[in-house]
DNA sequence: CTATTTTGTTCGCTTTCTTGATTAATTAAT
DNA sequence: ATTAATTAATCAAGAAAGCGAACAAAATAG
């Protein structure tokens, strides 16, 4: 039975907060509206539009903005008070847990970058050593920044390896060398009981860039991350979409070369992990460097300086013909995957971070092609790609956003019942 | 904005029919249920629940079942007076278009068959006069039935090709050689005003599946049908999933070969349908036999009767090492594209349709090998195959699911409502 | 300066669910 | 056999929410 929404029974009250949350989505989809425009999109009456206003602005959540400008458009009537979302009314802390970096920042409600900061942390570093340097980081920031527990909306957790956000536990971890940790948990007691949400990293990414991306609002939308391995995270309807068993979106799994491929680390072969991750195209990148030695790849990861990849990156920027046509290759394998994941999950947009970000422009040309000629019919031409909104953010604000979805659209008792 | 369900308004009306529905639904997932379990199921109060159950019963929808049965479980108190669904209280028509034929069914609240008739259409028919065709036979089977139009709570139309539910368009269907054929209007207008909701025939199929197949309510469920094309439906907490363009489930352009394919209807090459549909597999067998005239599987197709393909398998199944062989063949390409599939979508269950039906026994064994070898980690020992619960009556089953399921879980004013 | 239009608010009403008391029907214990 | 305990279902009173109608506010059009 699980939670079933249908089974599940409604009251006024539950009336009332959904009535709410649609005004505060309708807030944040745009940038001002006013009560008439709200009741127009809502469907419910002025009445009620200005009643539930009246809280929000009590609340400080929304405030009214002013009158509307004089437009053409607008001719005779009285002018509409515009209102706005105040996004510093709360905030939302967002934790990413990467495979060797912790990154902790705090967002408003469009999940704005307040602060936030990143460490390094050992390898091989026990949970509750890496969860407590977290929560010390992020009260001390609170702190500093006087937010206090009544401003905050809740914790999101970004983390690597396979989660379950039930529980609220990384179940198992193997970058991070962690097996069945409660975050959530954990995170909670340190806290003082602030509410927890903890996700699969590039699934939070997915909801992150979802919810308050740049473009506008996708149906279906694909979060396609690559470094170590390769995963999506898919979201439908501004909601995660995790499968039966919390599998959806192993795109890195994809046997994308039938017969006598490269041995995969889970075990099979041809998979596409073995194909486009960043360790390979670096094996890749080394052993055309040693065929070459005086090559512009071979010169560039000699001289220059930052991570590796980006100089592979660079050489191929800079004209180097074996190391283009070995990163199109990878993009081709790619482009069969995400075909693939297109006939299958057919998303409006998907978005290409980690190493497909920083290899952009020269993955781009060939994965397009390969997507639109193998995708079925014309839903390869339709879909759109596009780098992360937030850059390398991309995962704390994913994680922040793993709060706020909960206060915007989830949650039935939040921050706003607890004063009434 | 589409119809964001966030953005719409709520209010007491639509809280009661939420209700309405949760108890229905509850008392279609289980044969009976008291209303004190009612209440506990859905969080609502007795007393509520009683004055809901009491309409569901004056409408005839409910009926008390009797005191349930003394058992060791239940000690003291007063016993529960159990509650039923009234399957016959109201019925749905179903209609599936296929490619050379037409089924019409009525069906009651929980898609069990009532009476259903077949009949083959001649390949190019105008769509005008099929559908003219179907609503009067249709119209004439409710007359033969006895069943009004209050009794009814809609039609649903699977069928083949591109279908827009929103509009009830369809837009291309290839193999009826239809383009932009305004059904839901038609048969409405036929129909005197009956709801009609239209979607593609293989999404159908999942949704009856999953609504009202043997096994438990899945959270996510894919249902594969193989003929002349291979397509999936794709149905998620009871509801199908159609993607962003209605391109969601193509596996038929998974591509399984990535170098040197065959060539593809739809343009590409090495697609999962140039492998394993029904046509190929038949083309395969005829060259199988002629290599070998005196062999089982030239003399099955000699001599048995019945549709070729069935006496493909026949052959196999006689023993014939090399249509066994071809046919495991195709097993294992069909498999690595359902291991994509469960790696993108992770469905709990996977029911084959169609061909795949047909030859089970036959496809399963390598099938299951490959799945649960090439998708990731336990991901393919996870989801469970089943062949369809309702047989080569999958499509009308299903097409009344659309209409059943707009009663059960969609429709905001459905006929209860009228009566008040 | 008046009519018109659109926005926003106040008040009384309707609908629905809930709480708490009450009745009903059974088992367990004295 | 009688009483207490327990669970199921109903009844009556009350609370909460949204809605429609009337009204006030603030602009334009003529």
């Amino acid at each position: 039975m699980a939670h079933d929404t249908i089974l599940t029974g409604s009251n006024i009250s539950k009336v009332r907060s959904h009535n709410l949350r649609a005004i505060l989505v309708g807030l944040l989809r745009y940038p001002s509206l006013s009560r008439a425009a709200l009741a127009r999109m809502t469907g419910l009456s002025n009445t009620t539009i200005t009643n539930l206003v009246a809280e929000l602005v009590h609340e400080g959540i929304v405030v009214e903005q002013g009158v509307e400008e004089p437009s053409p458009r607008r001719r005779v009537g009285r002018p509409q008070m515009l209102l706005r979302l105040v996004p510093e009314a709360r905030y939302a802390v967002g934790v990413s847990i990467g495979v060797g970096r912790t990154r902790v920042a705090l967002t408003d409600l469009r999940a704005t970058i307040v602060q936030d900061e990143v460490w390094a942390h050992p390898h091989d570093q026990p949970a509750r050593q890496a969860v407590d340097t977290i929560t010390l980081r992020a009260s001390s920031m609170l702190k500093r920044l006087g937010v206090t527990s009544r401003q905050l909306v809740g914790l999101g957790v970004g983390a690597s390896g396979l989660v379950d956000p039930e529980m609220g536990v990384n179940v198992y971890a193997p970058n991070l060398g962690w097996r069945d940790v409660p975050l959530a948990q954990w995170m909670a007691e340190a806290l003082g009981g602030l509410p927890v949400v903890v996700d699969n990293n590039v699934r939070a990414m997915a909801l992150g860039e979802a919810l308050f991306g740049q473009e506008r609002q996708p149906t279906a939308l694909a979060f396609v991350y690559g470094r170590i391995g390769v995963g999506a995270g898919l979201v439908v309807n501004g909601q995660i979409y995790r499968g039966s068993a919390a599998g959806a979106g192993e795109i890195g799994h994809t046997t994308v070369v039938v017969q006598g491929g490269e041995r995969c680390r889970c075990g099979n072969a041809g998979c596409l992990e073995t194909l486009v991750s960043e360790p390979v195209i670096l094996r890749s990148a080394e052993q055309l460097a040693q065929l070459e030695p005086q090559g512009i790849l071979a010169t560039t990861l000699r001289c220059e300086a930052g991570p590796t990849i980006e100089r592979v990156f660079a050489a191929a920027r800079a004209g180097d013909r074996s190391t283009m046509a070995m990163l199109q290759e990878r993009a081709m394998y790619l482009g069969v995957a995400l075909a693939n994941l297109v006939n299958v999950f057919n998303p409006e947009r998907i978005v290409l971070g980690g190493v497909f970000a920083q290899g952009y422009d020269l993955f781009m040309p060939t994965l397009v092609e390969t997507v639109s000629h193998r995708a079925f019919a014309n839903l390869g031409e339709k879909v759109q790609f596009q780098t992360p909104s937030f850059g390398h953010l991309a995962g704390v604000v994913g994680a922040a956003a793993l709060a706020l979805e909960s206060f915007f659209y989830q949650h039935p008792e939040w921050a706003l019942e607890v004063t009434r």
